[in-house]
DNA sequence: GTTAAAACATGACAAATATCATATATTGTT
DNA sequence: AACAATATATGATATTTGTCATGTTTTAAC
């Protein structure tokens, strides 16, 4: 099993306030999995007891709501961490995790990185960054709920995509989120999001095969309004 | 001017975990300001250099869109902190900030505050705390945003001024929102806000007198779908 | 390769919400 | 008290989005 002080990956992520000697300690107590696509990481209402180190692949953070959809919060990918919330907060997952391609993470329990949390003040204050960060975030999508088309949004949601996983050999986007996911990350129906992808088609703003999207005009979707 | 540690106000928030010194500290460099109701605090985009304990008084955090329209974030209190996510993320605000009634904040300067994050790790800890806070909130509220009509979101936000502000002797909500702010909380035209009161009143579950809303039936809110 | 299941696609229609117009009420100012 | 400015209220209508029905394509399993 990989030693977290030689793991490229922390170099992502908070746990690269580390000390040395911390990282010893918890690359002795982690725990690796492997998780195959549409695989459940942690449900909502769930203890996680620890937090998750994303060494590969990506998954969506999601919350389900009353009328039974289910709303993405946000995209986790390689070099995240998943559980922070949750664990600073002392409390149970406020959303699902599921991952969207096969996924390999690091499971590092609860009771040996709360002290580090609690006293390693450089690495308080690294996840600190990272949660004002979250939160800022989460602030412009909220504002973007209230104030924005779903064509806009999903427009958006296409370019986020396009900026953050970027392309694979065809040009298509390198990761493939079903029409539902889409419309679960937009908050509209499915049918309403197959419909839009079908508008931007028709004018040639993005081209599809299968479940695969290409981004044809990528000043075209920022530029819809 | 008051002293930080004596302030009963510090108890709500993460000042509480700062050490005596440190307040002692602030407190001579601190300044106290009176802003009155309709006033800004600050305004996104703005370097705010600080942060601000609210000792009275309520604001809302908002941020203008591309429509025109200003969607409301969040509230905060007496108590509250403000612009601790700026502070930490080293960035201009992303949320502006205007006064709902007269306020009496005291206003703390980065550099003054800025150590203590990085090196009293209780300190940090506890502003850690209160962002996850933040960011579970921010993340149910986009749920909201795309999962509920806007006669639940407004219902909600009622029963949420009811449950934070209370009444007043005459039994009205304590704090007093124009239909617009109700709208820019809600994300919804004006108009469509004004609607809806209109029409939870024919339904009896709230009267009004002018600007001032009472909550008649608090279970009935509560049900509403 | 065949086949069943799942995902995608689209039309028709219904419901929710926004926009525009206009009227009334409230509030603050002189 | 009169006035102007602002906020609230409501109707008529347009637009957006959701829902239901149904057919097609793609995917995955055998």
């Amino acid at each position: 099993m990989g030693k977290c002080e030689q793991c490229i990956i922390r170099q992502f992520n908070s746990l690269k306030s580390l000390t040395k000697e911390e990282l010893i300690r918890i690359s002795g107590c982690k725990t690796t999995k492997t998780i195959k696509k549409g695989e459940i990481i942690f449900e909502e209402g769930e203890n996680i007891n620890g937090i998750f180190c994303v060494k590969d692949g990506i998954c969506k953070l999601s919350k389900l709501s009353a009328n039974g959809k289910d709303q993405i919060v946000k995209l986790v990918v390689k070099g995240d961490l998943l559980g922070q919330r949750s664990l600073v907060g002392e409390e149970s997952a406020n959303l699902s995790a599921v991952a969207l391609n096969d996924m390999e993470v690091c499971f590092i329990p609860k009771h040996e990185i709360m002290n580090d949390l609690q006293q390693n003040s450089k690495f308080s204050f690294d996840v600190l960054q990272q949660m004002a960060k979250d939160l800022k975030e989460s602030d412009d999508i909220i504002v973007n709920m209230a104030q924005k088309s779903v064509k806009q949004r999903l427009a958006e949601t296409l370019i986020y995509v396009y900026n953050h996983f970027g392309n694979n050999d065809e040009g298509f986007l390198d990761v493939i989120l079903s029409r539902e996911d889409y419309a679960n990350i937009v908050g509209t129906a499915t049918e309403s999001a197959i419909r839009i992808l079908s508008q931007l088609k028709k004018e040639g703003l993005i081209s599809t095969s299968g479940k695969q999207i290409k981004i044809e005009d990528l000043k075209g979707l920022e530029r819809i309004e």
